[in-house]
DNA sequence: GTAGTATAGTTAGGAAGCTAATTAACTGTG
DNA sequence: CACAGTTAATTAGCTTCCTAACTATACTAC
């Protein structure tokens, strides 16, 4: 009640909100070439990983890198699948993966999006003056760090 | 491709992840009680409102707040009164409005939370300075703002 | 006072996330 | 080599979000 207690609190909902105004923002972006923010997330991790030469990843590794638990994945990769963006092919070594790699088509998309998308996210950040910008990322990659470790140990169900 | 691009989609997939992890370490502090978080953002927002002396809010004012579409609303409220958390009743001045207020067992959950919450809260804001936190909040805030008024002006329709 | 429009809420159907439980395959130790 | 434990992915079933379309009420303007 006091703004002791309301300040941390406050600032746990601007981020929440801002995720929320974002979402909506970048959703028509998307759209316009037939896909999802999170399927952009996707897409864009396989590319990530083409350039540094691997073919692409497994489900696991994705589920890691975007951050979201593998049942999701297995959802996410189907409908790729279904769309022809994405193949899901067998792993010689380890007979239970499945390698999740960029098809020809989903190749070009990724490079189609990637052609207007500085734009877009300039438009968007420009509200914040490129310090601000700077601070956000370094303030944000600090705090991801400390909830990573939070998590890692177990915090969570110890506390109180 | 280049640092000029990179930085700027960074700073969008910090956020993304941020709010990931948040959730994943709030989610068995509210499971303690019961709830999910969403359904604590709804409880908090009612109990809010009932500290400035009105009873409670209409549907489409409970959307406005959360940042969430009407049919969501719905949906939670279904689930809440299902838990007998909140009431839904009729509005004297507008049939077709309905206002959704907490029950004694919704207040009373709500005040056993907060009782620990900012206990909680602080120990996963702690790995940010109070400088930190308050500049974080600062720019989210003013990067709220911005996103408002692009979403309001139809900014993402005419975009490129 | 009736016609047309706007607003409040719900329904239907889908995407994206979750946990818990299952299946299949790998690994390591006796 | 066999068996125990671990790991990769999926399935089942849930919540929470969405859009589009609908119903019912309220408002407005003639």
């Amino acid at each position: 009640m006091t703004i002791l207690q309301q300040q941390p609190e406050n600032a746990f909902r601007s981020l929440v909100k801002t995720v929320g105004l974002l979402e909506r923002l970048m959703q028509p972006h998307f759209a316009r070439f037939g896909i999802s923010g999170s399927q952009w997330g996707v897409l864009r991790t396989l590319n990530r990983v083409e350039e540094t030469g691997q073919p692409g990843l497994r489900l696991t590794d994705l589920s890691e890198q975007l951050v979201i638990r593998p049942p999701s994945v297995t959802g996410m990769v189907d409908r790729l699948v279904r769309m022809k963006l994405v193949n899901r092919t067998k792993v010689a070594s380890d007979t239970r993966a499945r390698l999740v790699s960029l098809t020809p088509k989903g190749r070009e998309l990724v490079t189609r999006v990637l052609k207007v998308h500085a734009g877009q996210i300039d438009g968007i950040l420009n509200g914040l003056s490129a310090d601000e910008q700077a601070t956000l990322h370094c303030v944000l990659g600090r705090f991801d760090d400390h909830l990573q470790q939070l998590i890692d140990t177990g915090w969570m169900a110890a506390a109180e």
